[in-house]
DNA sequence: CCGAGCTTGTGCACGCGTTCTCAAAGTGTG
DNA sequence: CACACTTTGAGAACGCGTGCACAAGCTCGG
């Protein structure tokens, strides 16, 4: 049974999967076998109720009275979010932030090889961060599709991301995660994450004064 | 009317603030007087009836058969989420990431003034980044308590988050945003945000998988 | 082979958030 | 001043996600 021949699962489950994905790992490196959904809910985090409904979207994975088999729910929850290949990346804008991405190891350890490093500024292009050359925007599209890039990381500033954005869906890329503090629309079809730091920031800064000036408290957990 | 003594405001709303805020900067700088739900929904990539309730909630702000004044809207949206104050932050663990968050302008232009730079690398302490040199963690409680930090940023390996996470409360700090990939808890009374980039790019991969293997569209718009 | 003890999988109720809809309330033109 | 037009504010219905509660199913000791 293919991964996408399953029912349809609730983005909210999506969005936990790596959590357990994570906390497996972990698990998985104590060779601890079994692990019941009581545990893995509080390694994760998380209810132990909502991790049994989310794991029963997968399939019956489980062994009541025993719990899930850690390797093999690894197995299955790796194969659900493509984690069995290698997914080449791209990082348009290699700034203060974009350089901090592309010198980052944790996103290799997952399959997410960052392949291809762009920038406008010619200052800049040619210049090797670690491994990489800096490649010019005006090579985009041909490096994009050379290396079958996929999912782009977005890191410009944000008067340049929808533009940025626009080359990167002509090229082919499918799926963006976007840093950049703007409104950005992507065709239907492509997927596009947004990571605002921001935003974030305020955030915190709305409750953070709401205790200040009474005693409301923020809510305890959110979805991601 | 103080912000506390409104009726309660629900998180996702919350979340949705501070694109409205940005909208209307963007909006005001362009000498608009006024604005409606239509164009501040298209501005920040909304719903025009949500953004008609989000308003709501923060009071009746707009002029029926005309929209909202541009000027007193970013005024009430300021003062809801604590922008008209400045608050001082620290970063803890001055890595690729914590350095980029460190040399970053936009926060300082919202009101997030970073104060303090701690890490616990001693080849790090005393190291000058921009304006701040970097504290050691040892001194985390006194500096923290000499700047009234009360929101931390916290870019160190997942390893450490928790035991500085619970440094950080000790000395006061009431917000935390974690960039660290850790489940890492706080008690009651103070807020924790996670930014989770490797989660993003995860759930990316789960919605590019399901478009190769098949027609599956990606929900367009998720919850902050 | 039976019964005690665990743990899963899911039906169900509830609450939150979204969106449709429309009356109410404003503007402005003749 | 009346009427056409615009836009807000909120009621109501709906859908999604959460978490309780419990039957079903498995293990293991005796
Ligand atoms: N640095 C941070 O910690 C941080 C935090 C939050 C948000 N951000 C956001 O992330 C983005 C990048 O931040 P930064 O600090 O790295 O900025 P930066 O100015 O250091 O880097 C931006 C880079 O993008 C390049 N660029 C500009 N236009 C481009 C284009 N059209 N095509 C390709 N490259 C282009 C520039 O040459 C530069 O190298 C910004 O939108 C910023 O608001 C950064
Ligand atoms: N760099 C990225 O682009 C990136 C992307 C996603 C997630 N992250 C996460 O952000 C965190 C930081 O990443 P990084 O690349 O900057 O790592 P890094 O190793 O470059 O930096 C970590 C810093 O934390 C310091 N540190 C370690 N233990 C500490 C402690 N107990 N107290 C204070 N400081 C301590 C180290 O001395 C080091 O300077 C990690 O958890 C990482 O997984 C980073």
């Amino acid at each position: 049974m293919t991964a996408a021949s399953r029912r349809r699962i609730p983005e909210a489950t999506v969005a936990r999967l790596p959590l357990y994905y994570r906390a497996l790992m972990e698990t998985g490196e104590r060779q601890v076998a079994t692990i019941s959904s009581e545990r893995l809910a509080e390694l994760a985090g998380v209810n132990a109720a909502k991790v049994r409904k989310d794991l029963s979207y997968l399939g019956s994975y489980g062994t009541r009275g025993v719990g899930y088999d850690v390797e093999y729910l690894l197995h299955e929850i790796s194969r659900e979010l493509g984690l069995t290949r290698d997914w080449p990346v791209a990082i348009v804008g290699i700034g203060n932030l974009g350089r901090a991405l592309a010198n980052y190891r944790g996103f290799g350890a997952r399959g997410f090889r960052v392949e291809v490093l762009i920038d406008a500024d010619p200052a800049l292009v040619g210049h090797r961060i670690g491994e990489l050359a800096v490649v010019s925007i005006d090579d985009l599209d041909e490096v994009v599709r050379e290396h079958s890039i996929a999912i782009g990381i977005l890191a410009t500033p944000a008067s340049a991301a929808q533009d940025v954005a626009d080359r990167l869906v002509a090229a082919g890329v499918t799926s963006i995660l976007n840093f950049a503090p703007a409104v950005c629309s992507v065709p239907e079809g492509v997927s596009m994450r947004k990571v605002d730091l921001a935003i974030e920031l305020q955030i915190l800064s709305f409750y953070q004064l709401r205790r200040a000036t009474s005693g409301a408290t923020p809510p305890r957990e959110r979805a991601g």
